[in-house]
DNA sequence: GGGGTCAACAAGCTGC
DNA sequence: GCAGCTTGTTGACCCC
């Protein structure tokens, strides 16, 4: 029933961040080695872990259907998936680059912007581009190998797949932020279910602490159940519990270890109570 | 029509 | 300063 005992294992190695709001606070790159998660995980106190493949996201996306892929309207290439025409949103924000001097020689963003904005003579809207399912295949298994790629992989994918770099990078991008979306969800999820069990265990400690009240305060037949040599403290909490059962007695002085016994099973709770008892 | 998905982008941050 | 990253957003497209 302890949901905790589960035995899952989180696969991914993003951890949870606080996702930032986007009413004024200023993003703050949290690149977390270790999620609360993996924090108690380092503890070794929570067995419970997630699993999550690495192709977790797989199945998932791509839902569209081929058809839909490939109904693309007369792009300026024939390829339908590495369309480069000029599209200017709407409501686009001015780009840096984007004004006559936006000139730059290397880098990756001004050679894939400048392909975002440019041909596409008859002004007609760019149609979205979906990416053909061999070229979302191979770009998965390339994610799968690696979640980023240096310059020299980035150019030889996108030429192998028929693509600008800058597509290849920009989807390497949002599949990083979909596994970490999703690693995110897993995470919250497996945090739910902690806090649920440790609500139960709560309500259950309440319990039995109304019911050891009234042991207390019952007449002393009631008290005796338990002779007080068959109790014996624990070592490490100093609870006093009630030892074994057996035909010795429980007298069982010194070289008897500390055993416990209660009536019903008691709860230690590994992310509260020490390993060590 | 509304919601979901995804490519593409802007802004901001970090490491070099 | 730059390259590369994350995060949030936008708009096209698809499905119900």
């Amino acid at each position: 029933m302890d949901v905790c005992d589960t035995s899952l294992a989180l696969g991914l190695g993003v951890g949870v961040r606080s996702t930032a709001s986007s009413s004024g606070t200023t993003r703050r790159r949290q690149e977390v080695p270790c999620s609360p998660l993996r924090s108690l995980m380092a503890q070794k106190q929570p067995s419970l872990m997630l699993s999550l493949p690495h192709d977790v996201y797989n199945g998932e996306t791509n839902k569209v259907s081929e058809e839909g892929r490939q109904a693309r309207p007369s792009s300026p290439h024939s390829t339908v998936s590495s369309f480069s025409a000029a599209y200017t949103p709407p409501t686009m924000k001015k780009e840096k680059d984007d004004g006559g001097g936006g000139e730059e020689a290397d880098t990756a963003r001004a050679d894939s912007r400048g392909g975002s904005y440019d041909d596409n003579d008859d002004g007609s809207p760019r149609k979205k581009l979906r990416l053909t399912k061999e070229q979302s295949a191979l770009l998965e298994d390339r994610f799968k190998e690696h979640s980023t790629l240096n310059p020299k992989q980035k150019h030889a994918l996108a030429k192998q797949l028929n693509l600008r770099p800058r597509q290849v990078e920009v989807w390497f991008q949002n599949r990083r932020a979909r596994t970490k979306l999703k690693q995110t969800e897993v995470d919250c999820e497996f945090l739910k279910r902690c806090c649920e069990s440790l609500t139960d265990e709560n309500r259950r400690l309440h319990k039995e602490l109304q019911e050891l009240k009234v042991l207390k305060l019952a007449p002393p037949p009631v008290c005796m159940q338990f002779p007080a040599a068959t109790l014996t403290m624990c070592p490490s909490c100093k609870s006093i519990r009630a030892a074994a059962d057996g035909p010795k007695g429980g007298g069982g002085g010194g070289a008897e270890p500390f055993v416990v016994a209660p009536a019903k099973p008691h709860f230690f709770h590994r992310f509260i109570h020490s390993a060590s008892c």
